[in-house]
DNA sequence: CCACGGATTGGCT
DNA sequence: GCCAATCCGTGGA
């Protein structure tokens, strides 16, 4: 396991910016998870920004609902979401309060935790190499191994179950920009964002 | 109440 | 490459 130690917790300045930032900026951070005697750790390779104010595909697009709500927080707050009877996906919601911005979290790096990992996606722990890259690298494979459900909606990313670490930035020729991926609204809009030749990231 | 479809995944052709 | 699985948020009657 990596020494984590050096690193600080993104604070809640880093998350109230704006969503493509924000978006940006998260590829190379540390996703963490403590748990009683557990910890999880990934590093963000692929995201995803969704803005309602512009962006059909965004939930917060048809405004306020009960399960959007999050969204129109101020950044710094997790928001998850269940999507085709079978996935949770996890968001970091950005920007300032009633913005209604979120960064999908769309793949990982396992850092820390590759064990509870392997339990919560495959039920065991001895892996193929191919199931080794297929442990984190999609937004609901994210979701199952690190165990994020609909009890994390809502979570305050500057508290001290899950947050993020803070990591250097990246260089731009480090970062592919393209289309987003699975959506049948504003689909031109370049706002997927990965680390250029990670392993992990979700093909398509 | 009912119908529709989704920010996905994995299995099969 | 195609498609079923499977739940629930959302909107219309």
């Amino acid at each position: 396991m990596k020494n984590l130690q050096p690193f600080k917790k993104l604070p809640k300045s880093f998350y109230t910016r704006d969503v493509l930032t924000v978006a940006k900026e998260l590829l190379g951070k540390v996703l963490i998870k403590k748990e009683e005697g557990s910890l999880l750790a990934g590093k963000i390779v692929e995201v995803e920004a969704y803005d309602g104010s512009i962006d059909e595909a965004a939930h917060t697009f048809i405004g306020r609902t009960k399960r959007n709500e999050i969204m129109f927080n101020d950044g710094g707050y997790f928001y998850v979401y269940f999507t085709y009877g079978a996935h949770f996906c996890c968001n970091v919601v950005t920007g300032k309060k009633d913005h209604g911005t979120a960064v999908l979290i769309r793949a990982a790096e396992p850092l820390a935790g590759i064990e509870r990992m392997s339990l919560n996606r495959f039920n065991k722990i001895l892996l193929s190499e191919k199931e080794k890259l297929n442990l984190t690298s999609g937004p609901g494979k994210v979701c199952e191994a690190f165990d994020i459900t609909r009890e994390h909606y809502g979570i305050d990313l500057t508290g001290d179950k899950i947050f993020i670490l803070d990591r250097p930035k990246l260089k731009s020729n480090q970062i592919v920009i393209s289309k987003r991926i699975g959506i049948k609204k504003s689909v031109e809009l370049p706002w997927r964002f990965y680390i250029k030749d990670n392993l992990y990231i979700s093909k398509r």
